[in-house]
DNA sequence: TTGTAAGCGTTATCAG
DNA sequence: CTGATAACGCTTACAA
């Protein structure tokens, strides 16, 4: 059943360079002391015999593995799918390798991901969805793996927390569709409840409340295209409809934008001004221009990997927790300007 | 540097349990004779002290390591990620673990990921896009790590190639473009020039040959949404404007769509008919409706899976490679109507 | 700079 | 069924 496997091990290409087993590991280690010559001769006789130095051997008598574990659910979804792509490409640009786990809503899974992590012994796990066990989630930091939580605003301290400033953007989505003379006001959220989606909800309410304007909250199924277009046969049929919607994610807003157009005959933005959350590639097709607040991705993993990289004792030190800014990304579902174009305009009038 | 880290090991576990270390080596392995009673100690044992196999060393005893690689470019694009998915996903479900390298285009890094994979002594490597080196190939081969070419329509046997009946789809596409009564036919394509676009494209113009019919064909860019824009401004200002085209990706498609509705005002599928491939999610959204090929995601997925499970010699007695059908799915970006509905259609008539 | 030897955590073999 | 012991392939003091 063990498939026969006989790589090329390094004790081999020691005797094809007539060196020791010592010197081939010196030879492959950046930092080491072997002289010109001898490097060479390994590296030549390891090319010629196909030597690969053996990550799990070594992962075993370092203590890295170089081994990092994504973990999350729905990863073929726009937004999760170019978080994988970011962080596998870190990873790499880290000189370390992605292991990725798939799990599906229950915290369960997550857990069972983290032991997996725990198995491979990763330098550390990069959590996508879902919430760990506290349990587990202590037993890999007890264990010296690094975690970090995205958009997950947990509370415990030990991983690095990575989230936005949703409660900003929801005050800003606020302002736009004030702005665009806006006042029959809506959230449309899916039923999933995570933490990001939460806290866009939350903070929409609140600036609205603040300024004494009701909102009508839906909420229906999972965060998926689905449900934006079931929200949209909710809200727009509600005694009294809504002239501004913000939905929680971009799939939704695809999704709802599609049923006001369709289904209900609306023209966006003059009836009905709607923005989403993510910027997925798609909202900026043609059929969409879906004005947006960017997960900015990039610098999610930029983070991430930044204080991966830190020592422990170094990381430790530091807040453990970063906050990011979704910038607004204006198109066309909300009626008039970003601030930028408002003042260039104002700028141009004046001269 | 190196973190300090403090894995319990199977010693430990072995001390609190009062067993031997080999006694917590069977106590997780499946097949193993342990006394019920010894294995119920060590288990406990080992929960309390949150003690996990170690894979690493595992691996290295075993001559496998679980770990299967995943090498691909554009991993944030819907067709990819959903394919990313489903392998992360059957992977797990074979017990095994998925790795995952980003690749660029070039074929230089599809070989570093594969060495990579070497590295990490995984026991399959599965290649989403690009062409491996020959030699890194057999390196790969000789060292017992199993293969499998999607899409990459290779001629090298050893790995398992998995491909799609591209040219059957293509007289499909053009079978419908016939039936609804157009004659200027084009396929839009990308620079890209992968196997599998290209495998399309000539199914076409030869299936459109076989006829006497001419194909305008036209190339532009990487496979992404903003080139089929391209695509259909470079095509529908053409003299003789196409009827019918055939785009060789979805991602090409709704570009093409979008370009042909809202900056040149035609209808779709009234003023022109188009088909896509690979039946992304968007696909089905509203906006789009786009008749299109199916890639059959979970059906590769489990043929990859099947084989790898496969002991290597059984491997090796079977076919090296199996071929799939793209299943064509009607929307409303073709006129007409599929055949299955023709036939229960006349059915009706004739009841 | 180089080689020798010990150790990393498993599993497989072989006695008992 | 159980326990010692020898690999597995690497890194890293330690000694030369």
């Amino acid at each position: 059943m063990p498939p026969p496997r006989k790589f090329v091990s390094a004790r081999e290409v020691a005797e094809r360079a007539g060196v020791s087993r010592s010197a081939v590991s010196r030879a492959f280690t950046p930092g080491a002391s072997v002289s010109e010559d001898t490097r060479r001769r390994v590296l030549e006789a390891a090319t010629a015999l196909g030597y690969h130095v053996n990550h799990l051997a070594r992962g075993l008598s370092l203590k890295e593995s170089g081994i990092v574990c994504l973990v999350g659910s729905e990863l073929g979804t726009p937004y999760r799918a170019s978080l994988v792509k970011a962080m596998t490409q870190a990873a790499q640009d880290a000189g370390k390798v992605a292991m990725v786990i798939n799990t599906d809503r229950s915290d369960e899974s997550v857990s069972a991901a983290l032991r997996q992590a725990l198995h491979y012994r990763a330098d550390a796990s990069i959590i996508l969805s879902g919430m760990p066990d506290k349990s587990i989630t202590r037993l890999c930091l007890e264990n010296g793996q690094r975690i970090v939580l995205i958009n997950r605003d947990d509370d415990q301290d030990g991983p690095l927390r990575i989230n936005l400033r949703d409660g900003e953007a929801a005050r800003c989505a606020l302002t736009a569709f004030l702005r665009a003379g806006c006042r029959r006001l809506a959230f449309a959220n899916s039923e999933a409840g995570t933490p990001s989606l939460m806290a866009r909800e939350r903070g929409f309410l609140a600036a609205a409340a603040a300024i004494g304007l009701p909102v009508t909250v839906e909420r229906f199924g999972p965060s998926v295209y689905e449900s934006g277009r079931e929200l949209a046969r909710r809200l727009l049929t509600a005694r009294v409809r809504p002239d501004a919607v913000f939905c929680a994610t971009d799939l939704i807003a695809c999704g709802f934008l599609d049923a006001a157009r369709h289904e209900f005959g609306l023209a966006v933005p003059e009836d009905l001004c709607v923005t989403g959350f993510d910027d997925i590639e798609q909202a900026s097709w043609s059929s969409y221009s879906l004005t947006t607040f960017a997960q900015p991705v990039a610098e999610i993993a930029r983070e991430a990997f930044a204080w991966l990289r830190l020592a422990p004792e170094e990381a430790a030190r530091r807040p453990a927790a970063v906050e990011l800014e979704a910038r607004m990304v204006w198109r066309r579902t909300v009626r008039g300007r970003p601030p930028a174009a408002r003042a260039a305009a104002r700028a141009a009038v004046e001269a």
